[in-house]
RNA sequence: GGGUCAGUGGCCGAGCGGUCAAUGGCAUCAGACUGUAAAUCUGACGACGGAAGUCUACGGUGGUUCAAGUCCAUCCUGGCCCA
């Protein structure tokens, strides 16, 4: 019997949702020889410790890696922690500041929390890159480097815009994917995993596995999840995201607000749903089905899987119950005050509901302020308050005030 | 090394030495409409102050001037051309 799931069979789950293959030949190629010995193939999936927080964004390519685990295959999870201590390697902004060993480990150790929500970590190899580029010497670099030309890096797509735009790009980052490529050959990965915009650096591995005398490994790219409102890549900075470490009633409600034709887009990436019911979703909606609805189960399915099937279930009741009914929501977070009275605009201050005066006065004369369901018109009112009270700041800010 | 151009608010990008907290676009936020969708409309969008106003901002530092984002010097960063 083997510990594997037929060939035809790996494919088509692989194959799910992935962008590119490349090459898909050599993937079959890999799979019948990994089912011919017994022996799981070695996947490859690179972490950025400079970045700790997660959302569905990277899920998407964990849950690759995570088909790969149920496969039965080796989950490799490469920390980028010495990449991350040197800086930047985007270039295109400010030079981030290069993280401290400490900061990385953090970093890391966060890291791997968030990524073990859907990951398997039973089963999973983690590396430090620090581990073998660390010790690389001036003479090592250069050996390294000379395995790449220049023409061959400006095609990257980054690289070449900037060039021909003058914008400017530092010889390091030249590096970057030479030292990612080079992580490939220090664990000998048979298939590397990343985002689309990842596939130069993943192809780079090829190269390099190649010139040090290994089997180049597959690659394969999922595609960028779009944010919330559509267009951008998800992404932290843009605050268009959903984390996985997001509460289920945050998670619920953002996924209702995303736009309507990012629903089949998420149905496919981030959550397990079979193809076939995807496009039955698709066909009900041409039909006329309220997208709201199919929406409403999409949110529901994503809290269940980033948290489970109860929470799921509480958050969409949450949802009904303050957005929907516009009723006040079950647990909102407290605030106590001393005096009888008190300037509104010093309370939202205070409970932190805002960032500065101005802001609160901002939202007063425009309407976005009320207590116990009544409009606050005037930002200059003292306001006096009974204990459980209820004020509301814009759409989903509440606060009970407590004596 | 020489010449030349540029560096503005979260981003892009305007800005005759005074009326510039700085046009405009994007993003964001609030209100209306809705399905916490899209589109649309209205408004807001440095901090403090009830307000009058005060302060902090236009790469850094010094200067000219009654007055500087705007002029000068210098430094930093970057582009382009020449070597």
């Amino acid at each position: 019997m083997s510990r594997f799931p037929s060939l035809n069979e790996q494919v088509d789950i692989i194959r799910k949702g992935a962008e590119e293959i490349i090459p898909e030949e050599e993937l079959v190629r890999k799979l019948e020889l990994s089912i011919k010995e017994q022996k799981p193939l070695r996947v490859k999936l690179g972490a950025d410790p400079s970045r700790p927080d997660l959302h569905i964004g990277h899920a998407v390519v964990l849950g690759k890696m995570r088909q790969f685990q149920d496969l039965g295959h080796q989950a490799v999870l490469i920390i980028g922690d010495f990449t991350a201590m040197i800086g930047d390697p985007t270039g295109r902004s400010k030079t981030r500041p290069a993280l401290t060993a400490e900061d990385t480990k953090e970093n890391s150790r966060s890291y791997f929390e968030q990524a073990g929500i859907v990951l398997n970590k039973e089963n999973l190899e983690i590396r430090y890159n620090s581990e073998w580029l660390a010790p690389m010497n001036f003479r090592d670099v250069i050996t390294l480097s000379a395995h790449y030309t220049v023409a061959r890096m400006l095609e990257r797509d980054d690289f070449s815009k900037r060039y021909s735009q003058g914008i400017p790009i530092s010889t390091h980052e030249f590096l970057y994917p030479l030292a990612q490529a080079y992580d490939s050959v220090a664990i000998k990965s048979d298939i590397e995993l990343g985002g689309t915009d990842q596939k130069f650096n993943l192809l780079v591995g090829r190269d390099i596995q190649r010139e040090y005398g290994l089997h180049p490994q597959v690659i394969l790219t999922m595609p960028i999840l779009e944010g919330l409102s559509g267009g951008a890549k998800m992404s932290k900075s843009l605050d268009n995201y959903i984390g996985l470490t997001d509460t289920p009633d945050d998670m619920y409600g953002k996924t209702v607000s995303i736009s309507d034709d990012l629903i089949l887009q998420y149905f496919t990436l981030v959550t397990d749903t079979p193809a076939e019911e995807i496009e039955a979703f698709k066909k009900a909606m041409q039909a006329g089905e309220n997208p709201r609805n199919i929406k409403h189960e999409l949110a529901w399915r994503l809290v269940k899987r980033y948290h489970d099937e109860a929470a799921a279930n509480q958050a969409k009741k949450h949802f009904e119950k303050v957005f929907v009914k516009k009723d006040i929501p079950d647990n909102i977070p407290e605030y106590t005050i001393q005096d009888e009275e008190i300037f509104i605009t010093k309370l939202m201050l205070e409970s932190g509901l805002c960032e500065s005066g101005g802001e609160a006065k901002r939202l007063i004369a425009q309407g976005g302020v009320s207590l116990n369901g009544t409009r606050i018109n005037s930002s200059s009112s003292t306001l006096t308050v009974k204990d459980g009270d209820i004020l509301k700041v814009g759409k989903r800010k509440f606060l009970k005030l407590k004596k």
